[in-house]
DNA sequence: CTTATATCCGACTAAAACAGTCGGATATAA
DNA sequence: TTATATCCGACTGTTTTAGTCGGATATAAG
């Protein structure tokens, strides 16, 4: 279904932390562990494959850690999906031999599901992390954002 | 991730061929297995579901089979989605003892994430079955829905 | 130069979700 | 009565997810 996995969860929580102290000091493992909740090898790997792909970096060694590699502006949530799971389309519209869709050739949704899935792609990419910071340090938060709607 | 699964691909598949009849006939569970590529006893148990939820209704007995029982432009992915998967959230946040979120008190990003959510199925609500079988019918299609932007 | 604390990395396991199957019940047109 | 349809729960194999383990490399500090 549409539900992040825990490794997305626990990689915002994460780089949201970081992000907090970006400028100030670099964080461990050990400590974001610690204050989030997150088992502490699960998280480890997290963080290298956000190093990996270029939203944080590591200093090796004691007092050593992780630091953002760009600003939070520009980490955006769907970049923290694309590290840690790979890939984040919703579709998987394949015509290839190895990975074959049965439906591919009759399926008569697959422009119209494509443009969800292209809008929801944009709303994960102006999604960043900053938003999510402001929010937990109490600034500038939009009055709208605290509607719920979810009238089908 | 936010993969779709192939219940879901199928219910889509299976509830755009019904809305293609719509008001001419029903058709079998059979036929759209045929026609779709469908494995029969998994679509079977796919249109029951959306039977129980009300989006379609059925006819017993040979000649028998289903149709919407609403018209397509009130059937959203969202419906969908919750009909065949029970529910379309991607955030599990929870305080309850049963299945307790062991971020919950230091989350703080909920709030913006549970927005970004909300928008996600604003935008599952606004897309209707009719668009789906608009664009195989070759009505009306909006020349920006070919474009495909997926710029990280 | 040793030690303790970090990141780094692949392989592994248990549990849950997913995809699909099976057997049998009920309804109804012919 | 028969054939064709929906209905429904239980079951199985596969894949994904979540988390663990063992060991390698890097470096600050005594």
């Amino acid at each position: 279904m549409l539900k992040l996995t825990k490794k997305v969860d626990y990689g915002l929580l994460a780089i949201a932390y970081i992000a907090e102290n970006y400028g100030k000091r670099v964080v461990s493992t050990r400590e974001i562990s610690e204050v989030c909740n997150i088992p502490l090898e699960l998280l480890a790997k997290i963080l290298q494959r956000m190093v990996k792909t270029g939203l944080v970096e590591s200093i090796s060694g004691p007092k050593g850690g992780y630091t953002l590699s760009i600003e939070p502006s520009r980490i955006s949530v769907a970049k923290i999906i694309e590290a840690v799971e790979g890939n984040l389309s919703m579709l998987t519209c394949s015509d290839d031999r190895a990975n074959r869709c049965y439906q591919f050739d009759i399926c008569n949704i697959r422009s119209p599901m494509q443009k969800l899935e292209n809008r929801i792609i944009e709303l994960l990419q102006n999604t960043t992390i900053d938003e999510l910071i402001d929010f937990a340090t109490g600034e500038s938060i939009p009055e709208e954002s605290l509607e719920i709607e979810r009238t089908l």
